[in-house]
DNA sequence: GAGGAGATAAACACAA
DNA sequence: ATTGTGTTTATCTCCT
């Protein structure tokens, strides 16, 4: 089973992917209209490759250079931080396999970006922590690297018109600090900017001591009137790079040394952030910025670079050098709307992370306390990418109840777990971790996941983050109508109900529909049922549980593991977890559900939805799931109203309470129509 | 390798 | 003519 899952995880990556791919240009699209980065659109782009030619810049241009530079630059950064968290640390992400070049692979595959959904789905909570850790450090460093560039640029341009205009009396000269201090003071507002813009989004929990620290050093120490003349004087060949002849004047601000650090620091992420501030600040940049920097990879010192090769998504741009690939980065990569769209795709995925990770979190200690396995470490994110033996003490047996960490990985149910599989090594799959689209994941839909309690537990995150659910589409429809009181729908209120709890199904109408609709012709589990004013679906139970058989049965492998590896106990959660899914009982932890959906939901567990769960515990895994005589009949009433006005009408409240029809006489109107027998043997 | 299940795409028919 | 709905077929992938 275990194998299998695994194989399953990574088998049903092409078809996720397809899926995915599909969506991704919608998903695009969307982002497009960002509006985010356009504070400043339109002024980078042209300016990037002016750095060398400036040789006869008015103090006027030259800052109106240095402006546009440094927010070309600070584009930059937001994209190498979109990109950055789909490689933290890796700059031969590519090639590998490791569960965290996964996301970079995926990007590589659809060029216009990762969506959130994506991203959930490739990352485990615990990886999700790790990467949001490292992008903070990465955003850091990134963000000093840019003052640091900026500066070093100032300098420079700053040698090169003392060079062509040494013969200029001292006037320009004071003019020229003078526009070089208002640039630097420039900077530093941007900078500033940025770090508050960065806190605000909680991508970047610096401590005010913290962000005003650049703020704070860079006057100071390198912006200092005073030492302009040292800058001068120091000056090397006319052709040094800016770097030497920063780092001759001593200017630590430059953070050469940190530079130089980077290079030779170890490729690892060090996520903790040095949150210390220094008197003076100088050493803090210094200090967090080799900090950060550590992670910077050690070939190419960039992000983005590795392998000769521009790591941007979809790019792949073959670069001789880090030179040539920043010249290539500011030319291919600068600020658009589509760059732009994902810049804000990310802080938005890095949002909804955090979110859905402090739940997760939350979740998985409860659930670990409930599995009473050590409350283990509380911060399991540490180590997301631990190598994880595929005998853990967890096997996949534990599918059901342990659905989260079947691997002993820490992922939570959390849906997110639909990774995009190539990301986890085979020994890392899991059952919980379903493939790509809402379908494909056949064997977690069957026996190893409990649909019905993952979409409760997650329907929050399913509702918000635009994760495909890894459900099939059968099983989605027919919780749909299960869901409503008197247990019937029509296709357009089948189709509110997918875009209203799902976010990923607010796009790509037209593919999910079609498989919607072809789904309900397609089984004969879904009835339809002409009503005076038109037509609406009903599920029948019996059809729907005949056309997946109990796999306990029928799945040696799944049953020797649960004999093998777990207790009766567990093999009873599995055996619950099967029946579950088989029957789509939501309401496996209410408490998940929103208000609204929740009180809408109960009502039904009542008959059928709760039968899963329930007998379970009483004749659960003796015998296979079947529904007792009362469950078969879903009391279905044709509904005598059209169901307009369907639209978005929220679940709860409304349907909550008054359930007349669950409560009600069964009947079996629809089920006579096409039921056969209900020999469920 | 065969067969089943699911997803996806597409074509077609029909009704409003 | 358009749109929504419903059916059917074909193809592909994955799993057993």
């Amino acid at each position: 089973m275990m194998v299998e899952s695994a194989s399953e995880t990574i088998r049903s990556a092409p078809s996720s992917q397809n899926g995915v791919g599909s969506l991704s240009g919608q998903a695009d699209g969307s982002g497009g209209g960002g509006a985010t980065g356009t504070t400043a659109s339109g002024t980078g782009r042209d300016v990037t490759t002016g750095t060398d030619s400036n040789g006869e810049m008015s103090p006027a241009e030259l800052l109106h250079f240095q402006q546009q530079q440094a927010l070309q630059v600070a584009r930059q950064f937001l994209l190498q931080q979109a990109s950055g968290l789909s490689s933290p640390g890796n700059n031969d992400s590519k090639q590998s396999a490791s569960a965290v070049q996964v996301p970079v692979s995926v990007a590589m595959m659809s060029p216009q970006m990762l969506t959130p959904q994506q991203m959930q789905q490739i990352l485990s909570p615990p990886q999700l922590q790790a990467l949001l850790q490292q992008q903070q450090a990465l955003m850091l460093q990134q963000l000093q690297e840019y003052y640091k560039k900026q500066q070093e640029q100032l300098h420079l341009q700053l040698l090169t018109q003392q060079q062509a205009g040494k013969p200029q009396p001292k006037e320009a000269l004071g003019n020229k600090q003078l526009a070089f201090q208002q640039q630097l003071l420039q900077m530093q507002q941007l900078q500033q900017q940025h770090l508050l813009n960065l806190q605000r989004q909680g991508l970047v929990s610096l401590q005010p001591s913290q962000a005003s620290g650049p703020l704070q050093t860079l006057p100071q120490a390198a912006v200092c009137p005073t030492d302009l003349p040292q800058l001068w004087k120091g000056e090397g060949a006319p052709g040094q790079p800016a770097e030497d002849s920063v780092k001759q004047e001593g200017l630590d601000l430059t953070g050469t040394a940190a530079t130089a650090t980077s290079f030779a620091a170890p490729p690892k992420v060090s996520p903790s952030l040095s949150h210390h501030t220094l008197p003076n600040g100088q050493p803090t940049v210094l200090t967090s910025r080799r900090d950060s920097s550590s992670h910077e990879e050690t070939p190419g010192s960039h992000p983005l670079y590795g392998h000769g090769e521009c790591k941007w998504p979809g790019c792949e741009t073959l670069c001789e050098d880090l030179g040539q690939f920043i010249k290539h980065l500011n030319t291919e990569h600068a600020l658009d709307d589509r760059s732009t769209a994902q810049c804000r795709v990310q802080m938005q995925v890095v949002q909804q992370l955090e979110i859905q990770l402090a739940k997760e979190s939350e979740r998985l200690q409860a659930m670990m306390a409930h599995l009473h396995m050590r409350p283990s470490e509380p911060k399991p994110f540490s180590q997301p990418l631990n190598p994880v033996p595929d005998s853990s003490s967890f096997s996949k047996v534990t599918v059901s109840a342990a659905d989260s960490f079947p691997d002993g990985l820490v992922h939570p149910p959390t849906s997110a777990a639909a990774p995009v599989t190539p990301l986890r090594p085979p020994g890392l799959g899991s059952a919980s971790l379903h493939g790509g689209g809402p379908a494909r994941r056949r064997s977690s839909d069957k026996f190893c996941s409990p649909i019905s309690s993952e979409l409760a537990q997650n329907h929050e995150f399913y509702k918000n983050a635009d994760v495909r659910p890894p459900f099939t589409y059968a099983s989605l429809i027919r919780q749909a109508i299960l869901e409503t009181p008197d247990r019937q729908l029509t296709l357009n209120e089948i189709y509110n109900w997918f875009t209203r709890m799902f976010a990923y199904f607010r796009r790509n109408t037209a593919t999910w529909k079609n498989a919607v609709r072809h789904n309900l012709s397609l089984h004969k589990c879904f009835v339809r049922v002409e009503n005076v004013k038109g037509a609406v679906w009903t599920v029948d139970e019996r059809e729907y549980q005949k056309r997946r058989p109990p796999k306990m049965t029928g799945s040696p492998t799944l049953v020797k593991n649960m004999i093998s590896g777990l207790s009766y106990g567990a093999l009873n959660a599995s055996y619950q977890a099967a029946l579950a899914e088989s029957s789509f009982p939501l309401l496996n932890s209410p408490g998940m559900l929103n208000p609204g959906s929740t009180s809408s939901l109960l009502p039904l567990s009542h008959d059928d939805v709760g039968a899963p769960l329930e007998p379970l515990s009483s004749n659960g895994s003796s015998s296979p799931p079947r529904l007792s005589p009362p469950q078969y009949s879903h009391q279905v009433q044709v509904k005598e109203e059209p169901a307009e006005a369907e639209e978005d009408r929220q679940p709860g409240p409304s349907l909550g309470a008054p359930n007349p029809s669950a409560s009600g006489p069964p009947e079996d109107r629809d089920l006579e129509e096409e039921l056969p027998g209900e020999e469920l043997s």
